[in-house]
Parts: structure tokens; C-alpha cells; sequence
DNA sequence: TCGTGTTTGTTGAACATTCATTCAAAATGG
DNA sequence: CCATTTTGAATGAATGTTCAACAAACACGA
């Protein structure tokens, strides 16, 4: 209830916003405040792990006092909700947008989406690190694995609707439910995989061996290429 | 939620009573309650996550005496970096054991391979959920990266390995690195999406995933077949 | 078998620390 | 001058660790 209202509010003020009223009134300062403290979570988030994460580290990392979080967010739990939220709205809008901007072509549409995956605004260090630390406490509480869904609902289901069109046009021996969730597996391991050991292997070569799985799914419309 | 918190007291009960008649009380040895306590880690990480998992409730869970941690393990953190190794250790012996079992046909090692990641022993959510935990904890603590990525050190040796010889005697056009890459991202992410919801998906239908993925990989050695 | 001293394992309360939260007071801006 | 935002110290709760006391197993001589 509540994260939905907050949820709406961030919608709408950032739809209406004009490209120029940065700063002025009360409520873009305390949205623009919010986002701050959203920014300096995640960045606890990345350097400390979710467990050593605390309110005081927050603050010092905002630059602010120590009593502003409580001011701003209710709570140490409904500041990391509201971030949570805050990355599953931009992973959202980031893979629509890729979407958006691909042409019509089945095999385009479905490549600029896994490579919405492996863009560097979405998958850095910082980020992945955040998303791991989330992932690793969604169990125990309903809440982030409610948020951790939700935004993959939609997404799933855009990735199926490729695959189906994808095995009609190319006659293809699969099960578009099935691949589909292959693909969704192997692109959130190989996040993992970047996650746990970023010094192993690069975004660049994650990006790779996500097409070559691609490839080997619909040899028929991607390239083969060495890797 | 009500099924799985049912599960979870199950699986609790079940590590705090004397499992196959092994000697609880005094005479428990020292390797023996040591065990015990890991087994309660487990549960407690399952049930409450990481940042929720105290000393207290683990002792709680064994049934015995809230000092007990502090003497058989030093501090809580070596209690949770034995726990951490104790799993490392359980999943390479399983791997390595279905390994074993198997003939001397690639295709035959492969399958197996990938389908000791669906043994109802490794592949539960208990299991599953204290992985991610330590998972979440990992880019902020070496010590822990340092045990998960051991493991996988050797798995990944194995793959790359068996990957190279399929390519061989199939004639594929696939690169035998990019290709294990992509297979363990796959696994690694079944594992995570059977955490993140496991309502969603059966560990049956992730063990068919991920046999689809092998297909689409190896279609001269694996028999396409539906659902 | 018994008695006795020693080692080992266990308990639970006390302690110190960390941390989220509260709030009165101060600062800021319209 | 009023409403809003920010500060920072105080508060109280939670939790990891320590430790003195206690209990069980053990060793060993009589």
C-alpha cells in the first residue's frame, strides 16, 4: 500500500516534471533529498553488503546528518524498499527503452533486449552488487521479493512473445515458455557470475556468451561468430 | 508463505533432533556438535536471512545454550565461514560423485553433470536460500567469495573440459569456454529464479530448462523432446 | 567397584558495543 | 513570522562476546 503510493508519487513527479524546474519548491527539493539518500544507499549497499549497512553510513555518504534518513523515509526498512524500487524502476524503463528503440525485426528486438542486460548504465559493479545483496534477503521478506518479480513479470512475458515469434519464423524445436526461461536463467547467472567474480570475466565477454547462447537457440537468425 | 514457513520449521526440527540416531546431549563429539550447530546456521540463515541470523537463535535452534556458539567456533563470523565451507564441500563431493557414477560418454557425463544441480539433496530451498545469502555477503567479504568461487574453480575445469570434447566429436561451431560460461550462467540462474519464487517453478521444470539449453547447445547428442 | 582429581563440555548471566529511532532545538527559506 | 527541513545528542533495544560456576566423562590408583 504504501510503497505503491510512493511508488505513484515518484511516477508522476517525474512525468510531470519540466525540463527546467529543477530546484524550486518544497516538493522537488525533498524528491531531489530522497534520491540522494537512495543514491548513498545503494552505495552502501555495493561497499558494505546488506548487513553492515546502516543508517549512520548512509548519512556520512549523503554528506548529511545522522537523523535526516528518519526525516525523509520512515524507517531503515521502508528507505531500503524505496530503494529496491528505485532500481527495479530503472531496470524497467531501461529495457523498455531498448525495446522502444529497436526496429520490428523478432531477432533485433530480441538481441537489443538481452543487450539492455549488459549495458554499462544497468550492469556495473555498483548496481550488481546492490541487486545481489537484495536477492540474498529476498527470501526471508515478502516485500523485495514481491519488488524483485514484479518489475521480471512484464519482462518475462516480453521475452516469451519474442521466442514464440522467433520459433514460428524460424521453424524452430522449441518450447518459447521453456527457452524463455532459459535465456531469463542464463542472464541473471551471468550477472552473478559478474557479481562474485568481476575480475574473472568482463561485461564484454558476459555479453558474449550470452549471444552465443542466443546463437545456439536460434542458429538460424544469428550469426555464428568466434568469441 | 504459510507452506514455506512450514517447510522451514520442518527442516529446523529436523536439525535439532538427533538425526539417525546419532548421540545427542554430553556425549556428542566434538565433529558431531560442531555439525549440529552448522545445521542450525542453515536453517536460521533459510528461515531469517542473513542480516537476521544471531547467535541466539542458532544456539535456540540446536537446542542448547546461547554460549555454545563462541566455544566450538571462535566467533560468529568463523561460524559462518565453516558453514559457508561446509556447503562448498557438500556441492563438490555431489558433482564429483555423479561424475563418477556416470560412463565414459560425454554427452552421458554432461547430462549428469547438470543434473546433480537438480538432486532433490542440493537442490532444495533451504539450501538454495542460504547460498544466496552468503551470495548477497559475498562482494563485501572476500573470505566468502574466496570459498564459493573455490568450488567452482574445479567445476568449471570439468565443463570446459567436457564441453570441448562434445564440440569435437560433434563438429560444432561453438566456442568450448564461451559455451561452459554460458551453461554454468544458466544453472547458477535456474538456481536463483527456483529461490527467488520458488512457487513459480518446479525444480523439475528448471531440470528441463536446463536440458533444453543442452539440446539447443548439443542437438546431435541430445534428443529434442517437448516440455 | 569405588573414590578422587582432572579434563572437557555446557550453561546463563553480565558486559560492552553497535545501531535505529526520537526529539528538542536550531537553521533555512518563503 | 511561519512552515519546513536539518542537526546531533539522548535513548533504548538488540546482540556478540566473555567468564565464573557447574556438570559430565574420564583417568587411575586402591
Amino acid at each position: 500500500m504504501l510503497e505503491q503510493d510512493l511508488l505513484m508519487k515518484n511516477d508522476a513527479a517525474t512525468a510531470a516534471r519540466p525540463a527546467e524546474g529543477e530546484r524550486r519548491g518544497r516538493k522537488a527539493s525533498k524528491e531531489t533529498r530522497r534520491l540522494q539518500l537512495i543514491e548513498a544507499t545503494i552505495d552502501s549497499l555495493a561497499r558494505r553488503g546488506y548487513s553492515e549497512t546502516t543508517m549512520a553510513d548512509v548519512a556520512d555518504g549523503a554528506g548529511l546528518s545522522r537523523g535526516i534518513v528518519n526525516f525523509h523515509f520512515e524507517s531503515k526498512e521502508k528507505l531500503l524498499v524505496a530503494t529496491l524500487q528505485h532500481m527495479a524502476e530503472e531496470y524497467s524503463a531501461h529495457w523498455r527503452g531498448a525495446l522502444g528503440k529497436a526496429g520490428p525485426e523478432p531477432a533485433a528486438r530480441l538481441a537489443a533486449l538481452v543487450g539492455a542486460d549488459f549495458d554499462r548504465a544497468i550492469c556495473n559493479r555498483r548496481k550488481l552488487t546492490a541487486w545481489c545483496a537484495f536477492w540474498g534477503e529476498a527470501r526471508s521478506r515478502p516485500t523485495y521479493q514481491a519488488l524483485c518479480g514484479a518489475s521480471d513479470e512484464a519482462y518475462h512475458e516480453a521475452l516469451t512473445a519474442l521466442c514464440a515469434e522467433m520459433i514460428e519464423a524460424g521453424g524452430y524445436a522449441l518450447d518459447a515458455r521453456q527457452t524463455a526461461i532459459a535465456i531469463e536463467a542464463t542472464l541473471e547467472g551471468l550477472w552473478l557470475r559478474l557479481m562474485l567474480r568481476g575480475g574473472d570475466i568482463t561485461r564484454e565477454k558476459a555479453h558474449d556468451a550470452a549471444k552465443t547462447m542466443l546463437t545456439a537457440f536460434f542458429p538460424r537468425h544469428f550469426a555464428r561468430k568466434a568469441g
